[in-house]
DNA sequence: CTGGATCCGGATTGATACTG
DNA sequence: CAGTATCAATCCGGATCCAG
């Protein structure tokens, strides 16, 4: 009895994985989101020099499918040329602990990388 | 000057982002090591029932790939027919925390779906 | 039978050029 | 500045094949 809800458990603990990982799938969107994290309001042009190694063309598609998702909100400002802001949605920032602890697990490994 | 350092934070924070994500690139990764954390000791074919919509392709490259990184350990028992285990190392156990976020968040998100 | 490698077609991604 | 368009490279899923 005990064993089976131990198991369950498990189950249900893999499908919220699973959840989580389905909004947040995409090579880039944590990187994306870290650094919304960290901004609070960020341009298109900033963001793509915040996450290394990402090209216009994902940083476009993955902004789309995170707005989608309602994490994050685009707002187009009427300046001239054009400027994008894009920030998280209060939902979106209910993710700063999952960043939170990636960043903290970072930090660390980078040392244990170095250390070598 | 404080700008300054808030800005160099903000970086440090993002190149640990980017360090962790390193590591964890790969569709399913982070849903690997999560069966891992829940179950110590898993086969193959386990694993392969806990990460739903995994090919065994999949599962095969992306042991493969936690394994070099050391967060992963094999080990191939001498049974009939071979049996393999898989499990965490102290180093991989160390992810822990951010597992622990992402099913938290997921179990909120999955009641934040199902509400719709 | 279990763990895993191989091959192939389709989907995703990267690099670069281009547009409003 | 904030994206699209295009084409090449790469990755991924499914099926199949193989060794112990």
């Amino acid at each position: 009895m005990a064993d089976n809800k131990l198991q369950n458990d498990c189950k249900k603990k893999l499908m919220a994985i699973h959840d989580a990982m389905y909004v947040l799938s995409g090579k880039w969107k944590i990187s994306i989101i870290a650094s919304l994290c960290y901004h609070d309001k960020r341009r298109f042009s900033e963001i793509l020099n915040d996450v290394s190694g990402i090209s216009n063309k994902m940083l476009s598609k993955e902004l789309k499918e995170l707005e989608m998702n309602k994490l994050v909100k685009r707002t187009v400002l009427d300046t001239q040329p054009v400027t994008v802001e894009y920030q998280l949605t209060p939902y979106g920032k209910s993710l700063q602990t999952i960043i939170d602890s990636l960043t903290d697990w970072g930090t660390e490994h980078r040392k244990v990388i170095i250390g070598k």
